[in-house]
DNA sequence: AATGTTTATGCAATCGTGTGCACAAGCTGC
DNA sequence: GCAGCTTGTGCACACGATTGCATAAACATT
């Protein structure tokens, strides 16, 4: 059985509400007595019971996350900056993944209002109309990251998709590219339309007429696949360049030229989006753009952690960062 | 404010007690009331809350699950199945990251003491003797996957390094390599050992006798970086082939070997540990062992759910399987 | 000496749920 | 017509903390 406050308050002859206010600090408790019960605490393993704590208050100091899938190489520092914020304000994170399956949306939520988590992050999830529904219900602050919700939700941290997306496209044209292929996402559709809109930004500057034959959106929902789809499309338009919806798909590509016996950067740039860990393994080393995902999940708690203070809060867009590697060069002659 | 029991009994007419019973199906409730309690229920969106159920049955339903470092490859797919099996049984997963910092460790299992949770998995970590005192404090079942514990612990649930270290380094023997280096890990001393207990394993059983100069553990607390420097020292040793602690190292080795112009595997033979996402992406693709890492997950939360429920468990020690891929080949003659 | 003020502490209700026990009503059996 | 049994429900306490209000003692004020 666990320390409770009435073990102490027997041990320290007084009653459990002065046990109570000494932990507390409560001025009007008389140093000596603060003393006693602080050690006494100390002396027998208290810890008090967050449960209870939580009853009273009515509040938990847990927050709720949720992702479509853990195994999702691009989250991974995301959660780190989620997780470190949260422990440092006292907060615990109850982690659940969807699964991108509505009925796990939903016993997701269902599970976040029993636990009555005191906010929500949801994380780089299409967020559709009834899981929306079911989130509001839940009557809690609730931050998206990297959003890939329909209608515009009210609180969000998210990189900027377009400008990081004109930054690589405008790389390649500096490279001396004109036919620039773009492999987008079906299932993504919120981001990889605004991912489009950043090279078509970038064509435009430069005065490069915008060709639709150029981008195509394969039909499956598997990163690598969608890059090997998306480079047979496109190998028929005789780009010499692809900016691939994100580090996954371009490594899709990239095994799809080898295949081909396509050399990269030589005959075909290729470029990414997230830099994934897996970026800088690959063969050759990946140009693509920096998201900074540790800081999103840092801003998105804080966010949130504000709010639940009764602090206003507005949307962060995060810039972008271009990381030059290996997988994009000038175009070859011919 | 949320629905109470005591709002649906006032609804109903009858007491708490009997909204409480009918909910849980309790026979002594007549039929009509239970019916009509629950079609309250319903109607008036109750969530049962969690915290006040938790106070009075002493039990939260809710396991601590804590890492080192979120941002590890290796345990995207483990943390999955945890969060599945869980999921599942009604169990929610507070989520936690330790840094490898002390200061942290007990600050976590800190927490997972105030929060009262029923149980506690501790994933790859090495768990150091003051960490696993506090843990045994906390009075709850403790699960450690692929542990770096020290000691024994009670229940683990762990992937066989040894079996698999000796599956690969057969692999290469059987494809005519004599000279086979290790590279091994430096913070990760219990599985470093196993592993490299495999790989002598393996020699020893095709009378290969081991020398202890082709075994290397470069004093790194970086996976790739430490493949690096393990080549470099190899590389004097004229070995055919590496056998690696894990990926990453494996990587690290492939990425020396590029900028020394080494061919892989023409010249030289890499083998991993693992098998994390990055391996199929990276030129060439990377021999490896393949670690049942959802399977992992999930054996332990279905442990320590059995523990929770009194029933008996015992150590899980799954088989690795050796995965062929394109990273390694018979030696070329001279 | 009576009253007011300050200081230190205790009492008791509360948060939302579970549950042992009491109890009332209806039924059975003699 | 009464004891005994069954059935359905309510009372009241418990879980472990917080907190408004009461109170007792000590001291200052008039």
């Amino acid at each position: 059985m666990a320390v409770t406050i009435k073990d102490i308050a027997r041990a320290a002859g007084v009653s459990h509400s002065t046990v109570s206010r000494a932990l507390k600090g409560d001025p009007r408790i008389s140093q000596a007595t603060t003393e006693r019960i602080r050690r006494l605490a100390e002396e027998m393993g208290y810890r008090p019971s967050a449960v209870a704590q939580s009853l009273v208050t009515r509040q938990t100091r847990t927050i709720g996350l949720v992702v479509t899938f853990i195994s999702d190489p691009f989250i991974d520092r995301i959660v780190d900056g989620i997780e470190d914020q949260a422990a440092r304000a006292g907060y615990s994170v109850f982690l659940s993944a969807s699964h991108a399956d509505p009925e796990r949306e939903l016993a997701v939520v269902e599970t976040f209002h029993r636990r009555r988590v005191d906010g929500v992050i949801v994380l780089a999830s299409r967020v559709g109309h009834l899981y929306s529904e079911r989130l509001d219900e839940l009557g809690v602050p609730i931050v998206l990251i990297n959003s890939q919700a329909e209608g515009e939700y009210l609180y969000s941290v998210s990189a900027d998709d377009r400008q990081g997306a004109r930054l690589i496209v405008e790389h390649l044209i500096t490279l001396g590219h004109r036919r620039i292929g773009y492999i987008g996402c079906t299932f993504r559709p919120p981001s990889s339309r605004r991912r489009w809109a950043g090279y078509r930004d970038a064509l435009e500057r430069a005065g490069i007429p915008y060709d639709p034959d150029l981008v195509v959106v394969p039909e499956t929902h598997q990163d690598v696949e969608s890059g090997r789809l998306g480079l047979k499309a496109l190998l028929e338009q005789k780009v010499t360049a692809v900016f691939c919806y994100n580090d996954r798909t371009a490594i899709g590509v990239m095994l799809e030229a080898r295949e081909r016996s396509i050399p990269i950067p030589r005959a075909l740039s290729v470029a990414g989006f997230d830099d994934i860990e897996a970026s800088w393994y690959v063969t050759p080393p990946l140009t693509t753009v920096h998201q900074p995902r540790l800081e999103m999940g840092r801003r998105a708690t804080r966010m949130l952690l504000n709010l639940l203070e009764g602090r206003p809060a507005s949307d962060v867009l995060l810039p972008c960062q271009l990381i030059v590697r290996e997988s994009t060069a000038p175009p070859t002659e011919g």
